[in-house]
DNA sequence: CCGCGGGCCTGAGAGC
DNA sequence: TGCTCTCAGGCCCGCG
């Protein structure tokens, strides 16, 4: 469930005792997440420094001297956690488990800066590789990515283009890392209520008849970046018990303005709406269907 | 090429 | 209280 705040939120967490920090010791636990842990994995890190810390949609990206970059997602349930001086600090995760359960810590990082960087990942959706820097644009995973949407690149022509001809739902596009990259199931039904459209619209409807992008399209990209910048402000959302940076809880689930509030009353100002609950390809969608046409 | 749906995986919560 | 069932959804892949 992390997503691209959530995922941010743990990259600034982790920067200040990753970046310029070598690799003394490396634990992989259990080398069977998404996709198994090379053999050599560990060797690889080893004596190797990060010279930076980086995100590209919901992927954080590790420089190495050794000039590979370590590429770890999330998943579902992925979260890191930095313990320095012998204080545990959760860095980001979505189920946090208890203090005292460890099953499911399956990577150990043990740098210079003198922190301890856990990842714990209890349904193993979320994944570590390597690869070398020279042939990252070769991973089918980051090269099929759209437009990061913080990004100056995103802007409502492209998301025009992006949807034009698209059949499917507003939903299913913005859902589709090829169009944006950086949204999952949240995130997409926040935006579509702040920009007041419906998410059962087709996506091809964000263009004019000329191609050109519709004020629709202007008000939806400017949504989607309002609602990832106040997310990231507020250090992610926390569902469950999801943690953020320094072990607070982040609190942008309380600005939730429709996910998971079916039977709600519409936030909109001079709205009546009621908020409802509809599945769309296999997930809950939350819309309010007065205002968001 | 496009869209849809299954599979992966575990824990939380509902219901009996 | 304890079992079973459903749901959560990011990503890949295969099917039509």
């Amino acid at each position: 469930m992390p997503e691209l705040p959530e995922v941010e939120t743990v990259r600034l967490g982790l920067a200040p005792v990753m970046e310029g920090a070598r690799f003394l010791k490396v634990e992989a636990r259990r080398p069977d997440l998404r996709w198994p842990l090379p053999r050599d994995f560990v060797k690889r890190l080893e004596g190797k420094s990060v010279t930076g810390l980086g995100r590209r949609a919901k992927y954080l990206l590790a420089d190495l001297s050794s000039g590979e970059v370590l590429l770890m997602h999330l998943g579902m349930s992925g979260s890191f956690r930095v313990a320095t001086d012998g204080k545990d600090r959760v860095q980001g995760e979505y189920h946090h488990p208890r203090s005292e359960d460890r099953a499911h810590d399956h990577i150990v990082f043990h740098m210079s800066s003198g922190a301890r960087v856990t990842f714990n990942d209890p349904r193993r959706f979320g994944f570590m590789k390597l690869v070398p820097r020279g042939s990252l644009d070769d991973e089918k995973m980051l090269s099929a990515l759209g437009p990061e949407p913080l990004g100056n690149a995103f802007d409502a022509a492209m998301l025009a283009r992006a949807c034009r001809g698209r059949k499917t739902s507003l939903k299913a596009a913005l859902s589709d890392q090829r169009v944006v990259a950086g949204l999952g199931n949240i995130y997409v039904c926040e935006a579509l209520h702040r920009a007041r459209l419906s998410p059962r619209r087709r996506a091809s409807t964000l263009a004019q008849r000329s191609g050109a992008p519709s004020e629709k399209a202007e008000r939806l990209v400017q949504a989607i970046k309002d609602v990832l910048h106040d997310a990231i402000r507020a250090g992610g959302s926390s569902l469950r018990d999801h943690r953020r940076t320094d072990g607070e809880l982040g609190d942008f689930q309380h600005n939730f303005r429709v996910y998971d509030h079916e039977g709600a009353a519409c936030v909109t100002p001079d709205c009546r709406g009621v908020v409802r609950r509809i599945v769309q390809t296999g997930r809950s969608t939350f819309f309010c269907p007065v205002c968001q046409v």
